[in-house]
DNA sequence: ACTTGACCTGGAGCGCGCTCCAGGTCCTAC
DNA sequence: GTAGGACCTGGAGCGCGCTCCAGGTCAAGT
């Protein structure tokens, strides 16, 4: 999903927390509590126990991110990354899991739409106030 | 907006805050916190100091409601509230805070979509991991 | 060798939006 | 008149998702 890696194709731990950080938006420290809270996995070490991120960390940090950004929260993507942690045999528990968050997301888009229309009433009324007769008292 | 009142065409204050609390889906402690926030203005009180709602309240907490559940955080709704305590003359003030506020809610919803068709890739994966070869192990 | 800045850990603290509690008053029904 | 439930107040507490801090270690440049 990222381009241009120096030289490693996938594999190797290169990348630092900074780096990740710069990437991702998210902060070190956020970084850390993640991993702390098990979101991903223990990420690799150098010998002076610093943090080196391979490029599937990093895809999979941005999966999480798509997962925050449609609002699902930190315990269940602990439960999702969990059964990511288990192995093949959760495919099925995962895609059960992802089906339900997508279904989720589509009611909110739909409800944001709605609630959105209600802005634009609200909107609309408050336009005419102003074109209209600056010397009203509103009613709403 | 709401229909069948007793026999008050608007003005009397006759809701007790369990029948606000009930139409509105809010609790009666948020009800209470809403109004100490200054979200809604101080409403009429029996003799023996008890809440009556009137209508015109509950079509402004439906309203605080729209904005709540596009993402707005009380901060700005006490922004919004104190402008519309002021009158008329901030109706130009509240248009652009509207205005601001539906931008960024066709903003999130632009980037909920995004995320969602995110999602679906990943449905697809796995769901194609499931029904191809149950025995490989997954790359992502 | 030394400085400087990036990085490490465990744990405390924070901002938001409620939610709960104690201790009291009110009101409706019997 | 009394029981029981709905309501009142001020203030403490909570769950979430970070964010910050202290007190260190590590690594690259001069």
């Amino acid at each position: 999903m990222t381009s241009a890696q120096p030289a490693t194709p996938d594999g190797e731990p290169t990348l630092t927390i900074a780096q990740v950080a710069e990437r991702t938006g998210l902060t070190h420290d956020t970084l850390r509590y993640y991993e702390k809270a098990g979101l991903i996995e223990r990420v690799g070490r150098t010998g002076g126990n610093q943090r080196r991120y391979a490029a599937a960390d990093l895809a999979w940090l941005e999966f999480l991110l798509r997962l925050r950004e449609t609002g699902m929260p930190i315990a269940e993507m602990q439960r999702f990354a969990g059964l990511r942690a288990r192995g093949e045999a959760t495919v099925a528990d995962r895609l059960a899991m992802l089906r339900e968050h997508r279904a989720g997301v589509a009611r909110r888009i739909r409800a944001l739409r709605r609630n959105a229309a209600a802005l634009d009433d609200k909107i609309d009324h408050y336009e005419r106030l102003l074109e209209g007769q600056p010397g009203t008292d509103e009613p709403a």
